[in-house]
DNA sequence: AGCTAAACCGACCCCCCTGGTAGGATTTAG
DNA sequence: CTAAATCCTACCAGGGGGGTCGGTTTAGCT
């Protein structure tokens, strides 16, 4: 229960966008939309989630700037950069917000009673030495895995059926 | 808002624990209680949280072995075992129960919406990668952290007043 | 023996956030 | 003009987190 299905729905929504693009085709024309982008609704049928939710997950991927939309008939949605440029890290953020592995790590002036080991000193308590050790873990094994990965392991994943 | 409140004040409760604990004494009679266990209402004025709550934290840490207890008067609690050998790992899996990133890792047969890329064969998602890294990141860090770091670190901090 | 400090236990409760729905407004290809 | 799509805002139900309360047992002290 660290992430929430957000980040689940929206992980799978950039994996199945990967897997639209065109691959093998090196360094053509970046930054422009497709000639078929991919609907939404393609998205929800392909992975099974519901649709009107989805469109609030997708809309923080897009003001994120991870992906691209187009509207009216025949819009849909791509990936604004190549999966090999995207790190996972930008796509959790984007769909869960700051990385905190505790509430009083977020915002510093939420004085809430959780630090109460350090009431006006900004002292730093023994906890907090643990979770900014969390905190870096999750970053990094975040920050080292790219879309490009998650895609292609999909990709073999289809290769064997049985 | 990864962890619950519940780890927080549990790891205090912990490293206020192993501070009470006798330093500098190596290897006398381990296992025996203390001459003067902690008692709860001490801990919590310490550090400024509910009493009551802090009897269902403290619960779970006995449960898994972690502390010990005596009751009646002038009872409390103790380390079960020297700080050194205690991993945060084992602290914050007691606390919080199984670290999984993502609600399909808890356990397998909960059938939900959430992994319906794997309706019934066990062809591993794509996203699963992904959460197991995190989960690796997670753990590492837990792991290698022990409870007489975050001791030595917290009485450093205490002699730094100002 | 009896008082008191403590651990123990289980039931209860409130509020917020997650996960999701509903309904519309706007854009654009054909 | 119409259908297909993105976009936006409001709404809602349920569950779990974060506690509280009351009572029972244990054990030291006088």
């Amino acid at each position: 229960m660290i992430f929430s299905s957000k980040a689940e729905y929206g992980v799978r929504l950039m994996v199945e966008l990967g897997r639209q693009a065109p691959q093998g085709l090196p360094d053509d024309v970046p930054d422009t939309a497709p000639l078929h982008p991919t609907s939404l609704k393609a998205l929800a049928d392909a992975e099974g989630l519901p649709l009107a939710y989805l469109e609030q997950v997708v809309a923080r991927l897009r003001k994120a700037g991870l992906v691209m939309s187009a509207r009216g008939a025949h819009g849909g949605y791509w990936l604004a950069r190549p999966a090999e440029e995207i790190a996972m890290y930008e796509v959790v953020q984007a769909l869960e917000g700051a990385i905190a592995p505790m509430d009083c790590f977020v915002s510093e002036h939420t004085d809430r009673v959780l630090c109460s080991h350090e009431p006006d000193s900004g002292r730093g308590c023994a906890t907090k030495l643990l979770w900014t050790r969390v905190q870096g873990g999750i970053i990094r094994s975040l920050q080292t895995t790219t879309l490009a990965e998650l895609v292609e392991f999909s990709r073999r994943q289809d290769r064997v059926p049985a």
